[in-house]
DNA sequence: CCTGTAATTAAGGTATGCCTTAAAACTAGA
DNA sequence: TCTAGTTTTAAGGCATACCTTAATTACAGG
């Protein structure tokens, strides 16, 4: 696999994750890349050669078992880079995923392993989300959508989805893992979530609000 | 600059460092690389209009001063990981060179600087050769080829060519740097020099032993 | 100086991975 | 069922970085 196929694997396995669904649309696909459909449809064609996924046409791709353990490998190597940068060499949170990016495409099983052992075997990586074993066993995490909360609910940060303009959003606000957010509103017809940080009350719309997961630590709204 | 652009100024500085001539020749890129003569002077060209290498017809290119940074660059990216994947992930002498190959495209200035601190401002790789430090300085090492050496001279080694068959070949006889050899024979004509190392006699080609480098500890030979 | 060899340039080809435009095939709602 | 809209396929293009074959240009030794 080159770059390109890797990205692709990764790309259909996270939205799969994310969805709930396993099978991807072209179109979804093409827009998340921001590569037109038709582009999108060559490399599936690729790699349903290749037999790393499963095309069902106006249905969308999944990943064959082959496939899924290459998404995985990918993750792995990214997950666990984003841990090296972070705790080893100090970088910012916020650049943690470019740069994992670029490095998880120039690992070896050898060396991702190795480093796996180096950085104590660690079980998620520095946005909260798990890191998978060398098997392509990977844990679920049991958090929730900050978006599920209600008003007056305490939410802890556990896990946040890792995607670039997220990132640079949270961390321009100050906002980092394991953080406690107060949820003082929740305006279910535009879809904001007002929440409280340190003093300081956010807006979140949302988009943003479903890619931040945790826990409710306890809330001040009436049980139904 | 992409992978294969950085390939290229690498190459040419490595080159121009081996041969003590700033001007490499298009046949001899052509010939390291494996590629054509054609696909070197067109990526040649390109080199020139990015302004990374200065070209003269017939007598081959050299590095601009631009071209000279980037190389120097790539070759800090290089050692750096060889040192981390040797020192922290214990990866085998032999295996270093391949795997920072990959690694080396995909680190950014940042991660580099971060990188170095991290490694406690290392001065040379895992095969002896000197890291260039972020302003593109490179200590120029003293050391001399084994090839120059005459018979009975004891020979520490100090560095190595960073080349792929050369590691191979050292690590396959149990030679690491820092050990001693002892120089039986010279043959001057059929190039052959003959050492001892922990009991056992090698036979090196002249191409071999002018890839290895070290200092002369003692010589039983007479002065001249 | 002149000719053989080496180096360069030119012309056309391949694979990859992206693009646009257009036609064809299918799905789903009215 | 039938059509509107979505999805797929087809056809042709572009850039990158390799390739081969062939023509041209320059250097250097006799």
């Amino acid at each position: 696999m080159n770059k390109a196929e890797e990205d692709y694997v990764k790309m259909i396995y996270e939205m799969a994750v994310l969805t709930g669904e396993p099978y991807v649309k072209t179109a979804d696909l093409a827009e998340q890349f921001g590569y037109s459909v038709q582009s999108v449809n060559e490399m599936i064609k690729k790699l349903h050669q290749k037999e790393l996924v499963d095309f069902r046409p106006y249905k969308g791709v999944c990943l064959t078992e082959g496939g899924r353990r290459e998404a995985l490998r990918m993750i792995r190597a990214h997950r666990l880079w984003e841990v090296f940068l972070s705790e080893r060499l100090g970088l910012a949170w916020e650049a943690l995923h470019e740069e994992a990016e670029m490095l998880e495409h120039a690992t070896s099983e050898a060396v991702l392993e190795r480093l796996y052992d180096y950085l104590g075997r660690p079980a998620v990586c520095n946005h909260g989300n798990p890191i998978p074993d060398a098997e392509g066993n990977i844990a679920r995490p049991a958090s929730r959508p900050l978006y599920e909360t209600h008003a007056g609910d305490c939410f802890r940060i556990l896990r946040v989805q890792d995607y670039k303009p997220l990132l640079a959003y949270l961390s321009q606000r100050n906002i980092k893992l394991h953080d406690v957010l107060t949820v003082h509103d929740k305006d279910h017809f535009g879809g904001i979530l007002t929440v409280e940080h340190l003093g300081l009350k956010h807006a979140f719309a949302k988009h943003i609000a479903q890619m931040v997961y945790g826990e409710v630590l306890s809330s001040t709204r009436l049980k139904k």
